[in-house]
DNA sequence: TGATCATGCAGAAACGTGACTGTCAACGCG
DNA sequence: CGCGTTGACAGTCACGTTTCTGCATGATCA
C-alpha cells in the first residue's frame, strides 16, 4: 500500500510516477493518464483535480516509457553525408546552420526534437536512439545507413535530390540545373565572353548537376569550358584552385564559384592578378554568408534558400511520420533566389556612396 | 509456442525482437541478452552462435526499451540561450557551427549523441526526450530550463560561466577578461591611442565580461571609453553601430568588436568614411571565421577555441554521467588565441607585392 | 563417494506508460 | 420490476529489454 509506494519513491527521489500521482489524487492509474492525455470519458472535475496533484508533484511522464508504449519517439535524426571524419563539413557551415536552424524550428514546432547524426557512424549509435524518421542532407550513391533506415520502415526525407537508386521517401531540392543556367545568362547579359566555372571533385548530385549543367551551357552557346575542380572539404585547397583558374592563359572574365568560400578565394586571387572586379572580372559564387554584402567590392551570390528548404524537408518528413497523406508532392522543388550585386554588374546602377544593407531576410 | 511467436512476427514484420532471436538460435532471451552485451558467462560458441543469428535476422535491440531498462538513453541536449525566437542565433554562426561539429564528435566518440533543443521551448517538448544530461550555451541569468534541470537531478554542463547564482553541474569558459585586455594592450602596442568598443546590448557573461574588462582597462591607462552597444542579434544593428563608432567627434583610432560580423562591417565603415586600415584605424574583431584571413586587408581575429571548448564541455559532462570522478576540474578555461593580421599591425612586416601602391612611407 | 563448486543457461521480475477489458452504480424504458 | 445502457472508474496486460535469481549438469576435492 503506502509502503510500497514511499519504498518506490525512496529508489528515485527526484521523480514522481504516474503511480504516485494516482495515489496522491485518490484514483487508479487509468484515470491519471486519461486526465493528462484528454482520453476516456472522465468528469472535468476529476480531470482537473488530477492535473493540479500532478503538478504539485512536479510529475513528468517518462519519455521512454511512452516511446516504448506508443512507438513513437518524437526524435529526428539528422544527418550530413561527410567526406572526412567530422560530422558536417566546413565548407558548408552557412548553408547548414541555417538549415538546421530553420529545420529545428519547424519541427519544434511540431512537436518533435532534432538529433545530430553523423553518416559515418557505426550501426550501434544509430540504433541507440529510437528515430521516428530521419532527414539526410546530400546522401551519397549508395548511403547503407539510409539503405538500413529504409529497411526498417524509417522515413527518410533527403535535402538534395538523392543519386542512383537510393530508395527514399522524399526529398526536397533546388533546381540546380535552372539556377546556373540562370547566372550564366546573367553573367553573359553583363558582358562576360567566357565564364569559368570553380567546382568540386565529390560525386554529390549538387556538384554533378551543376558541372553539366555548365558544360551544357558552353556546348550550346560555342564556349569551351574553363574550370577547375577541387576537393570542396579542404579549405585550402579552394583558394589554390581559384588561383589556378586565374592563371590560366585562357583566363576568363567571370567566374562562378560553386561553395561558400569561394568568393573571397577568388576575390583574393583576382587582387594578386591586378583584376578589377568587376571591371576585369565578373563574380559570382554560391553561398548563404551575409559577408558577401559588405566585401570590396560587394558580391553576387546564389542563395539556396536553406530555410525554405529545411522547413519543407521537416513538414514532408513529419506528413510521413504521422500518416497524414500530405498535398505536398513528394518531390519538392524550392526555386534559389540571384542576390545581384557589384560584382556582377559591369556597369553598377549607382556608384553609390554606401549601399543601405538590405536585411538579409530568408 | 511457436503459434504464439508467429503471430507476434505477423505484427512487425520488419522488426525482429529478442524472443525471435532466442527462438531461431534455440536459446533463452537471457542468454541473448549476454551474449550480445558481453555480458553472464558464456562459452565462446554459444555467443559467436547468437551473434550469427541476430545478424542474420537483422536483429536490432529497441532502443526504448533499453532505455527504460537502464535509465540511460546516450542523448545528450545542446541547447543555446537565444533572444529571438529561433534556435540559436546567427551572429555567432561560425562559432555555434564548430563548437557544435567537435561536441558532436567527442560525444559520438563514447557513443552518445546530440539532441538541438531551444531554450525557449515549454517543458513538453523537453520532457518528450528522454536526456542523460545537457548542455547549455551562453546561460541567461536564471535559467528556468537549466534549473528544472538540475532539480531533476540531471547533469548541465554550461559553455561561458553562469551567470547569479545558476547551479550548473560544470561549466567550460574562456578567460574574456585576460582575452580582452590582451587585444588591448597589443592594439596600444601598435600605437593606438584611442581604442574604441563595439559591443552588445544583452546580459550574458561574454559580453559583460569583456565590456567591464575594456572599462578597466580604460580607466587604468586613462583614457575615455569609447564604444557603442547594439542587440547582437539584429545583423543590421551591427553595421549601424559600426558606422555610428566611427561618425563619432571622438573617433578612436583602433576597434575590437565582440562579435564576428563586426570585422566586415567595421571595415565597410570604414571605407565609407575614407578610412584606411590599418594606417588610420587598426580593427580586431572575435570570430571564427575564415572570411577574415583573405578581407582586404586581412583582420585580425580573436579565436575563441570552440572546438577545445565542446569537446571539454562533452568530456565533463560525459564524466558526469557516467559518475567518473573526472582529473579536469569542474571549472574549466580555455586559452584564446589572437591570430593576428595586417589590419592590427601599424607596421605590417613586409608590404606585399601586388597591390601597385606607392610605398608606405609614414 | 558424497559434498562443494563453477559453469551454462532458463524463468521471471521489473522499468513506466497506454490501452483494453471489466465492474458497479445509476438511470431510462417497456 | 427486469433489463439494457451509459457514465466513471479499477485491474491488468503488453511494449522489449536488462538483470537478478535459481536450477540443472558436470568437474573437483576431502
Amino acid at each position: 500500500m503506502s509502503r510500497a509506494e514511499t519504498s518506490r519513491r525512496g529508489s528515485r527521489p527526484g521523480r514522481a510516477g504516474i503511480r504516485d500521482v494516482a495515489a496522491a489524487a485518490g484514483v487508479s492509474i487509468t484515470t491519471v493518464s486519461d486526465a493528462l492525455n484528454g482520453k476516456g470519458r472522465l468528469p472535468d472535475a476529476t480531470r482537473r483535480h488530477v492535473r493540479e496533484v500532478a503538478d504539485r508533484l512536479g510529475y513528468r511522464p517518462s519519455a521512454a516509457a511512452r516511446t516504448l508504449r506508443t512507438g513513437k519517439s518524437g526524435l529526428i535524426g539528422l544527418t550530413v553525408t561527410t567526406y572526412g571524419d567530422e560530422p558536417f563539413t566546413f565548407t558548408e557551415f552557412a548553408y547548414f546552420a541555417e538549415m538546421a536552424r530553420a529545420a529545428t524550428s519547424a519541427a519544434l514546432a511540431r512537436g518533435y526534437a532534432l538529433v545530430i547524426l553523423p553518416a559515418t557512424s557505426r550501426h550501434d549509435v544509430w540504433s541507440n536512439v529510437a528515430l521516428d524518421g530521419t532527414v539526410v542532407i546530400d546522401p551519397s550513391d549508395h548511403d547503407p545507413v539510409v539503405s538500413e533506415l529504409v529497411r526498417q520502415g524509417l522515413p527518410v526525407v533527403s535535402d538534395g535530390r538523392p543519386a542512383g537508386s537510393l530508395p527514399v521517401t522524399a526529398w526536397v531540392d533546388n533546381d540546380h540545373e535552372a539556377a546556373v543556367l540562370g547566372i550564366l545568362d546573367h553573367l553573359a547579359a553583363a558582358g562576360a565572353r567566357r565564364i569559368g566555372l570553380l567546382t568540386g571533385t565529390t560525386t554529390d548530385t549538387y556538384t554533378h548537376l551543376s558541372t553539366t549543367a555548365y558544360l551544357r551551357w558552353c556546348e550550346r552557346i560555342g564556349q569551351d569550358p574553363v574550370y577547375e575542380a577541387y576537393p570542396a572539404h579542404d579549405p585550402c585547397a579552394g583558394a589554390v584552385a581559384a588561383d589556378r583558374l586565374l592563371a590560366r592563359p585562357d583566363r576568363p572574365d567571370a567566374v562562378y564559384g560553386l561553395f561558400d568560400p569561394n568568393g573571397t578565394d577568388l576575390l583574393a586571387a583576382a587582387r594578386r592578378y591586378g583584376l578589377r572586379v568587376p571591371e576585369d572580372l565578373l563574380l559570382v559564387c554560391c553561398s548563404e554568408s551575409t559577408v558577401y554584402a559588405s566585401t570590396e567590392p560587394p558580391i553576387t551570390t546564389l542563395s539556396l534558400k536553406p530555410r525554405r528548404i529545411g522547413t519543407a524537408v521537416i513538414q514532408v518528413l513529419i506528413d510521413a511520420i504521422e500518416g497524414l497523406d500530405s498535398d505536398q508532392p513528394v518531390e519538392q522543388v524550392i526555386p534559389t533566389e540571384l542576390i545581384v550585386r557589384t560584382s556582377s554588374q559591369r556597369r553598377p546602377p549607382r556608384t553609390t556612396v554606401s549601399p543601405p544593407r538590405s536585411p538579409e531576410g530568408k
